[in-house]
Formats: structure tokens, C-alpha cells, sequence
DNA sequence: GCATGTTAGTTTCCATGGAAACACCTGTCA
DNA sequence: TGACAGGTGTTTCCATGGAAACTAACATGC
């Protein structure tokens, strides 16, 4: 954090918060990837399926915003769900054009099977801090994303 | 974090504290990777500048080792800085296949500069954050580091 | 009705990283 | 000396995501 006194002596990479938000955030959706991988699913699908069960109908716009990709990436996603029989592109009544997306039945059956995952993750790693401290931790973490805007997650 | 009550209504991604970290450290590194482009150099390419700036005569072993990345991967960044003038390979003394890397003169130019957006970055995110709350933030990384013996940052 | 600009979604091209095959060096042991 | 096991680094192949070109449908104005 701090300024380096000199700028020919750069700060080491672990004097920044940043580098310790990534280290552990990797680490965490690191073992996250492997567990789903076990199921034959990526973390980037992973979000898709569970925005696509938050509502029924997803436009592909929402998808958009709920996986902070373009629409490329995001076209390309759901073909890869639609590969694997988790998921569906319908035509939006009428249009032609405008998508509506849902699980299929095996998405529908997935979808909690890889929350528990998701569940297990965060206990795994979180779980064994007081829940004051875990509180703080979210707080602090939303208070930042408030501080500063921040808009969708990007996916890096 | 906590377990739902009903495997039907899977948690919603929010509530795990993964979600928030990787969400905050996605953006703290996206921006970042904003400010690294501009100088024509990636993250992974920062990390590995970083390396060989802090010990002279780096090896491979050891730059895979700071990457977090597969030798092959490695090995690639390699040639990319080689590309484009910033680092350099050369054979251990005797050796007909170890590595010692080392920075180029122009290398070593740009490592502070860049050091330098990485505080700016730093700052931009946490800056505004009381000194004790940051510093409580960082112990808190460390502590999970420490009680889950991660190694190496993957770089995902 | 139809031309034209806009919007939704797909496809193509490129960069990056993992996995694994590969090439080659080095040390050891017979 | 010479085979061979293990180590070092590179290359190839594949998957994923961004950028941008492209395609097709839609809306709007004439």
C-alpha cells in the first residue's frame, strides 16, 4: 500500500491488498473449478446454469450481464449448455429473432447438485472463521463494490 | 455460507463469500490489467518482470514457480518478453540447457513504472480504507493463506 | 410498401494457458 | 564408455474469452 520511498526499489507484489484478494480469490475458485469439473461443468457455465434457474425466462441480454462477458462469450456458453442438454434456446413469442433460454430437465436436476458444491466450497475455505469475522469480510467486500460502482463480474 | 434449508432452492451466488472476493478482485485486477496495457504489458507479464527484477540471474524453476503457471506457459511468457525487449534467456555457466533469465536494459526501465501503477491501483481500490480496517484485511488474507497452506498463485 | 438504420445473436480470428508429447541435456551405474 | 533414467525447456493441440465482422430481424420514416 504504501508508496515506495524510492522508485528504483519497487514495493514487493505482496505489499498490495490486491495481490492478497487475488491469491486467495484464485485459490478459491480454483478448488471451485475442480469440484465442477467433477461434474462436467465450468465455473463460467456454472453461473449461467444458476442465473437460468433464478428465472424461468433468461434473455440473452440478462445472461450477458449475469456472466460480465460479451455477447460472443456468452453466445458460445450457452451452445456449450445446449451441447450438454442442460440448457435450451427458445424464439420469445413471436419475435424471431429474441431469445428466451431454459434449463432442460437434466438442468433443472443439476443446478442443485453443483449449489451444494458451491455451498461446500465457501465452507471449506470460510467455514472455519467466527461468523462475525465472515460477516466483516462480506461487508467490507460489499462496501467496496458500493464504493466504487462496481458493475457486473468480470470474468477474467 | 450458511447450508439451504431446501436442496430445491439452491443458494443464491451472493451469499457465498467467494462470490464477493473473487467479484472485488476480479474488478481490482481487471483494472489493473487496464493500466498494464496500455504500457503494452500483460498481468502475467508483470508478475514474471517482477520476478526477475528482485533476483539477477532467475531460473526457470523459479519463475514457474512465482507464475504459478505450467513450465510450458512459462516458457511462453518467456518468449514474449524476449519479443518484445525486455528480458532475456541465457545458458547457465557450463550448463548446454539450464536458464538464467534477466531483465534487458529496457526491462529494467520499465519495471519501476509499472510498480508504480500497481500502487496507484492499490490506492485507487483500498486507499480510502482506514489504515486498521486495511491492514485487518490483509491479516485476514494471510490467516487463510496460512490455515489452508495455499502455495502458489494461480493465475486462472 | 419499402429503404435504411438499429438491434440481437453468431461466427471468425486472435491471444493466452493447461496438458501432454517431444527434444535434448546430465548424471549414474555397469 | 555407453546405456538409460530423470530433469529442463519447447512445441503442439485444445479450450476459453475478447474484439470485431457478419447475418438476420426489427423499427421507423418516407
Amino acid at each position: 500500500m504504501d508508496k515506495p520511498d524510492n522508485p528504483l526499489t519497487p514495493s514487493p507484489l505482496e505489499d498490495h491488498l490486491g495481490f492478497w484478494l487475488r491469491f486467495v480469490s484464485n485459490h478459491v475458485s480454483g478448488r471451485f473449478r475442480q469440484l465442477l469439473e467433477a461434474q462436467g461443468v465450468t465455473v463460467t457455465e456454472w453461473v449461467a446454469l444458476r442465473t437460468l434457474w433464478a428465472q424461468a425466462d433468461t434473455t440473452h441480454a440478462e445472461l450477458i450481464q449475469a456472466l460480465g462477458m460479451t455477447k460472443g462469450a456468452a453466445s458460445k456458453v450457452v451452445s456449450r449448455l445446449q451441447e450438454k442438454g442442460l440448457a435450451e434456446r427458445q424464439l420469445a413469442d413471436g419475435r424471431a429473432r429474441e431469445q428466451s433460454l431454459r434449463l432442460t430437465d437434466a438442468g433443472k436436476t443439476l443446478v442443485p447438485a453443483l449449489a451444494a458444491l458451491a455451498d461446500t466450497n465457501d465452507a471449506h475455505f470460510f467455514g472455519h472463521l467466527p461468523a462475525a469475522e465472515r460477516e466483516a469480510l462480506a461487508m467490507l467486500m460489499k462496501a467496496l463494490v458500493q464504493h466504487h460502482q462496481l458493475k457486473d463480474l468480470p470474468t477474467d
